[in-house]
DNA sequence: AATGAATGAGAATTCATTCAT
DNA sequence: AATGAATGAATTCTCATTCAT
């Protein structure tokens, strides 16, 4: 039984590698079923068998792979015991697993970032899980007084992710023919210092 | 001659418009040529007299939109002398241009900004005229010295410009539920001030 | 009144060369009014002044070519007494008049000649001049006792039109790669003496 | 597995069927895959399957009618010993098979013969072996010296090819009201000794 | 469980022709 | 007589999905 089980399982990460090398290079609506059949070695009808459709299949995608996304990330954090060296780990590594996954990138960002049926899908919620981290994270920040508490933490958030969302956005639309973590620091500082002058007086609106 | 030009000039907007509205509603693959056509009461046929095929007339929008909304900004910002109250405004006129025009923004987030072609298109070219004036506040505010020294102007565009398209792109996500101004404040105030709280000092990366 | 019958004609004539570079290059279905049109520097519509549509326009070309060929021909062949000697000059007449005219050949030979209705078309008519032509030499080669008389002249002729067709034909197909006159004495010996050995006997079937 | 493949060649021989048919009655250009898909009774879809395009199934017509012309000839070539009734047997059975095929006819005769890409065309390769097979015979008849050979023998092939293509075009546009096989002794006849009268001495140009 | 042949709806684009100016 | 904007029918090809084997 339990093998059985691996043995679908198996097929089914098969059928989601073949996924990500074909929809990272074109797009959904421009990527075929046939295509991704013949990339992972399987008849077209066979797919059916492991996802209830095309969309079924693109949306599984992101679920996948946010999990290893956390997994890994849970290591890289494991040990870091203040909110600002968390935050520095986790741009580091958010900017390096996209670097280092490219055709991913394209479909999350790209794609499923910017598709309203997506955020209704039920794997969202697997995505969800990413989000909550980086939440927890700053608002030890904010209890640590290391980050500003006349907002609430989600807000905070939004700044932090938009911004690294935008960078990586960038990076794949100018084709990736830049380094993405070159001036990584560079980010975080703008994101935590703000853009004014450090003898500006704080301004607000 | 004159209303000659002014005729298919406004036959041209007519498209246009009805073209906003199709994208606007669905998205590049799905809207139908059909469809446009329906909606400016014109025949199919028609629409390959003013533009040269669906894409042609997909990237005309940003052409033609950027254009008024230019024209609009500048309006706004002529008698602003500062550049801190300069970029308040600039903020919070792009945020009301999208509120009030929810069809056009969800083309240009969730489409255009997102499509490689675009970038590489001719029209292209004319929504960079709002990037270039962006800059040049943002210069003129390191001269006046409220913006940092530190780092190159078009990096600090970056911030604002990214933080801005990501608040339009998550407001067009949820479906546009909430006041896309309501809190307009608390984007300048993150990007100018920082994440960081008030009394922690400034570090980096 | 003259003068407006000769403007008139003039505008046909500029309309049918336009077309005839036009058909020439592509053909029928493929080619479109509109580009004859632009050659012709005049606006679609005029066409349909000059012309019911664009088959008439068609097969007006050859009808208008061939009394040019024609009238030529009769120059050359004047003054020549035997009919083996203006057979000669007429197949050395045929094979330069496509030569310098590709553009008309092709319409003529790749199109006109494998089409039903330009047979049963009125411009037909204007075409069978030259046939016509042809036969009264033979005949006159019959009754000089040079070409044989066991079989009618309208057989004779189309072996010699046959075979200069095909000839053409085969150097249109070719891409007009090689000179469509350099061996012509060929095609005459060969129609005229047949495919046999000097030596053999005659042999029928 | 080996029911599989004739299975699939079925299919292919009623779609090519089908598109003789059709093809045969129109052109190229006029006739649509909808209704050849129609008269096979199949879904248009299903043509793609067994076909790149229309230009792929349309010249795979030649192809395969080709490779069955060329089993038939051989048969009734067989046990002829000398070129003069090779060719013989070789022209009659040209016409014959024309005369029994005349969709087919007029797909090769009046469309492919006359379109330069087929002459380009892979396909191509196939309907050269017939021409192929005539050369050998012209040079054997060529050896037991009862061809002439002071030229070569594509170009003595040429000639009857040429006229026996004619014939046959000719035949096809006058609505095939007569038949094609009637007098084709004549046809050999005059290629072979030529429409000189028997004693009129041998000329050339 | 796996296959892959068959489906058929769907959409962009072209272009001859008309007709109001 | 000349124009050229508007038409809208017509057609190829693609591809997700099904289902009999």
């Amino acid at each position: 039984m339990l093998t059985v089980i691996k043995k679908k399982d198996l097929r089914k990460q098969q059928i989601l590698q073949a996924a990500i090398d074909v929809f990272g290079k074109s797009n959904f609506q421009s990527a075929s079923i046939s295509e991704i059949a013949q990339k992972a070695n399987i008849a077209e009808g066979t797919i059916y068998q492991y996802f209830k459709n095309k969309e079924d299949l693109f949306f599984s995608i992101p679920a996948q792979k946010t999990e290893s996304f956390c997994d890994e990330l849970d290591l890289h954090i494991e040990g870091i015991h203040d909110a600002f060296n968390k935050l520095r780990k986790l741009t580091w590594y958010y900017l390096y697993f996209f670097k280092t996954n490219p055709d991913y990138a394209r479909i999350l960002m790209l794609e499923m970032r910017v598709n309203k049926s997506f955020f209704k899908s039920r794997t969202f919620g697997k995505v969800q899980v990413f989000n909550d981290k980086v939440l927890e994270i700053i608002k030890e920040g904010q209890e640590e007084n290391f980050i500003r508490n006349d907002m609430k933490g989600h807000v905070i958030r939004e700044v932090l992710l938009g911004f690294l969302e935008h960078r990586v956005t960038r990076w794949l639309l100018k084709e990736e023919k830049y380094d993405l973590l070159a001036n990584y620091g560079e980010i975080f500082d703008l994101v935590f210092n703000g853009i004014k002058s450090p003898n500006a007086e704080r301004r607000h609106m």
